[in-house]
DNA sequence: CTGATTTAATTCACATGTTAAGTAATTAAA
DNA sequence: TTTAATTACTTAACATGTGAATTAAATCAG
């Protein structure tokens, strides 16, 4: 890299953008649904009948905590949602109602096309790539750096 | 991609965790500096002596219109900014101050060393291509699809 | 030149990101 | 077993993301 390298290179800005390019293919569709994209993952996180945990889920979404206790609040609030009993009190598990899961098979009918679109578009072995890629550019700045 | 992808491979999360994890070794040093990741780019994107208005700078940082007004209010209060009257008068330009630059110079000589321990754990032309690909997938999304 | 349209920012309202502090339940230690 | 430490989550406070409405200035049409 250079010394200052031109702004718009910068890896950082070029996750961002690339980021907010992928979203923005799916952001009307889940808008749609009256759903914001985050809560979006959390639904389908949730899909199929899996039972999780706030700090499972969290992970998994990539949502940090204090955000997940208020979507967990307002998914619960719209019915899609509910709590299970877990043997450690401490824990919230939560799993999709029948409502919720109606929801995830409808949103994701069309979800799934959209998918298929960047797919189509960018192409297969290279969005596999991409996605190893990161994945390693992950694991290789969480180990030391 | 399958029907139903393990979720963890989706193309979202993967840009979402890599993101996450890029950011991480700048967030510390930026927290240091009394600055935000989102504040420290518009700093950044100004730095040596260059006058931008609010639409270039909201495009270059990747950052909304009402954040970036938000921004500006806050970084024009620590004296790190300044406007400079523009031809337009519905514009609002700025440039950094002499504080401003002082404040960029002392935090990007940390920060370069960040970029550059990136890359020696992550290889200097993977980060090229990942960059390239990260600017490729975007321009494919941005045509049509 | 006047009024309609467009453009650049801002403001508003609400959702989420982010860090720190607080609470309740579990586990470990004495 | 009683207390200290840890864990899981929540709450609080503030910054940013996001879409919609608003304001001010420039541009365009007639």
């Amino acid at each position: 890299m250079a010394d200052a390298p031109r702004y718009d290179d910068s890896l950082t800005i070029a996750l961002l953008r690339a980021r907010e390019a992928v979203t923005a293919q799916f952001r009307d569709h889940v808008a749609a649904g009256g759903m914001t994209l985050t809560q979006w993952r959390v639904i389908r996180a949730l899909a199929g009948g899996t039972e999780l945990d706030t700090t499972t889920l969290a992970h998994r979404c990539v949502i940090l905590a204090p955000s997940l206790t208020r979507i967990i609040k307002a998914l619960e609030g719209r019915g899609l949602i509910e709590k299970v009993p877990a043997r450690d009190r401490r824990q919230r598990v939560v799993r999709l109602t029948a409502d919720g899961e109606a929801m995830f098979t409808e949103m994701w009918a069309v979800s799934k096309t959209r998918y298929a679109a960047i797919e189509a578009a960018f192409g297969r072995a290279e969005m596999l790539d991409l996605v190893e890629t990161l994945n390693r550019l992950r694991a290789v700045l969480e180990e030391d750096v």
